[in-house]
DNA sequence: TTGTAAGCGTTATCAT
DNA sequence: ATGATAACGCTTACAA
């Protein structure tokens, strides 16, 4: 920066509030000075110093699982979008389910001014403590202490979907999923028996369980397919788990959906594009991760505040995997 | 840290040299003394200060266009798991294909100690400048000036996919992509066109240039498979047009692979898991990251060097979709 | 093994 | 509108 002032023939002062964009104007003339010979010696700011100086990182830190799927990328890239228009830059850091994640977070902490905790990162306790030294916002997670939460509404959709399934006629409805790995699950889990006792049936005690990916759903819908009252319908508690369950169903050579109905969650992509189109939920992804930017902005800005818990609506896409006549909701143009 | 350091009854250098991990060795007793100061006060190192005494930032920063899409997900992920072994952050900057990307990366390049460019996100001159100014690894895209570049093979692998479906007697064989949209697809388009000329064909002069979703995949071989001489084989250059071209075929009535041959590239992870499975090419994404991470790393420990070239192999994978039998390949257990 | 003190490159206050 | 200069919180010779 000397360099650039030296260079320009005025002072870092100077250089610094033409190149920061902030404090006193300066006499046009000068900024032209001060941008020319700064570009002439090839001159950058240090984001540290500046950091240090400004006692702001202009950066947050999302913590998540992994990069698996749809679910995680999309958020992300929402919370990305709206932190680019806060003028915060993002750090992410997976977690791959070690268990050395809150140290991994912790030093992560050092470098943001804000942390977005995805569920099943770090434990109550860990969110407990960086909630204390700096705003955090939990997404699909039950409120820990003071940090706020942002969520996608889970039960009442389950409930309807579970409905809709009811009112194709089936009986025998499995749930295909985990409800333990995620607070998510858990209320599709929750919404879905509601739904079936709602109709004076008796819920199965416990799920299929089934981690979230195609070929765990491909296993365990195998499995439950093969059984003697194998169920009508199959309640999957993600696209990816549904599509897994279509292939075994094929493999099996049951038709879809007229022996056996499936449904996904999440609405990725290729739902609309397979064969038959799957019924799904779906889920608002950039909206969850840009609420989550805002919300901790807020936290940064103002004073420390209570917590907020925001729950996000989602929407019910009925295609055809469920039974329903397959209306071709692609796009034609 | 001063707090710290009378809470301990020491000076900031012992502080900083427990909590820093480095510098010369403390007494053990001592070390746990300052922890457990560091504790009560609930005392944490400041990432800005730390990274402006030692001149590095310990994060890194790639810039991609979007997260859409299993590719830019998947390569993202195994940088940052590489990264996070080599103690580096990472830093993520979305262009969404805005025309201003060259600031958004000015401003990410003063937080880190490198950048990661995938293909498509800023101009070469823009690269080049930053090259200048730190190591630069490009991916997905051709080498420019000093940065390092990493790719994935495609020219061969397309050739030879191409060659597979004119050894199941195709003779009318589409491309269906846009080589222009970025270097990988266009030697893709290369690599299909050579395999036909070997064949003694004439390849087409242009391709059925589609964008990288399933929704274009959709309409444009609709339209093609519309035509009079349409073709019996779609060569698509990503495993999403590859889906929406099943679809489109599916909504024509037309068989897949018996009456049209589709084939993909990327393997997402449901390609395995449609009906018919789908043939396609699978690049080695996390690696792609991995590499260039640690490529990075070389260029932020050593000297500014020459900038390297690294193509990882990919790997065809046959499925049904291009007529094949349908070996189940899913897995079993 | 530990302490002292000089930076690191900005920003921001206070003069001018 | 611009200039001097004191922080900002840490690391790291150099001393002890």
């Amino acid at each position: 920066m000397y360099t650039v002032a030296n260079h320009a023939g005025v002072s870092i002062a100077t250089v610094s509030r033409v190149l920061g964009g902030r404090g006193a104007p300066v006499r046009e003339q000068t900024v032209r000075r001060v941008l020319a010979s700064a570009r002439a010696v090839g001159y950058r700011l240090n984001g540290a110093a500046r950091a240090l100086a400004t006692q702001r990182h202009g950066a947050i830190g999302v913590v998540f699982p992994n990069l698996s799927g749809p679910y995680y990328a999309g958020v992300i890239l929402g919370l990305e979008e709206a932190a680019q228009t806060l003028g915060q830059s993002v750090l992410i850091a997976a977690t791959h389910g070690r268990p050395d994640a809150e140290d991994l977070v912790r030093g992560l902490a050092t470098k943001v001014d804000g942390l977005v905790l995805f569920g099943r990162t770090v434990p109550d306790e860990a969110v407990t403590e960086f909630a204390a030294a700096m705003p955090v916002v939990l997404l699909g997670r039950p409120q820990v202490g003071s940090a706020s939460t942002i969520r996608a509404e889970n039960r009442a959709s389950a409930r309807a979907l579970a409905g809709h399934l009811l009112g194709h006629g089936h009986t025998r409805i499995a749930f295909v999923g985990d409800p333990a790995s995620s607070p998510d699950a858990g209320e599709r889990w929750t919404g879905y028996q509601e739904a079936l006792r709602g109709a004076a049936m008796r819920p199965p005690l416990a799920p299929e369980t089934c981690a979230f990916r195609e070929a765990d759903g491909y296993r365990v819908a195998g499995l439950v397919l093969r059984r003697k009252r194998a169920p009508t319908a199959l309640f999957c508690a993600s696209d990816e788990i549904a599509m897994g369950a279509c292939a075994a169903a094929d493999a099996l050579g049951l038709a879809v959906p007229q022996q056996v109905a499936i449904t996904g969650w999440d609405d990725i992509p290729v739902a609309r594009f397979v064969s038959p189109a799957l019924t799904t939920v779906r889920q608002p992804l950039a909206q969850l991760g840009a609420r989550a930017a805002a919300l901790l902005q807020v936290g940064i800005d103002g004073p420390p505040g209570p917590g907020e818990v925001a729950t996000l609506p989602t929407q019910l896409v009925i295609r055809a995997s469920c039974g329903c006549p397959a209306a071709d909701q692609r796009p034609t143009a």
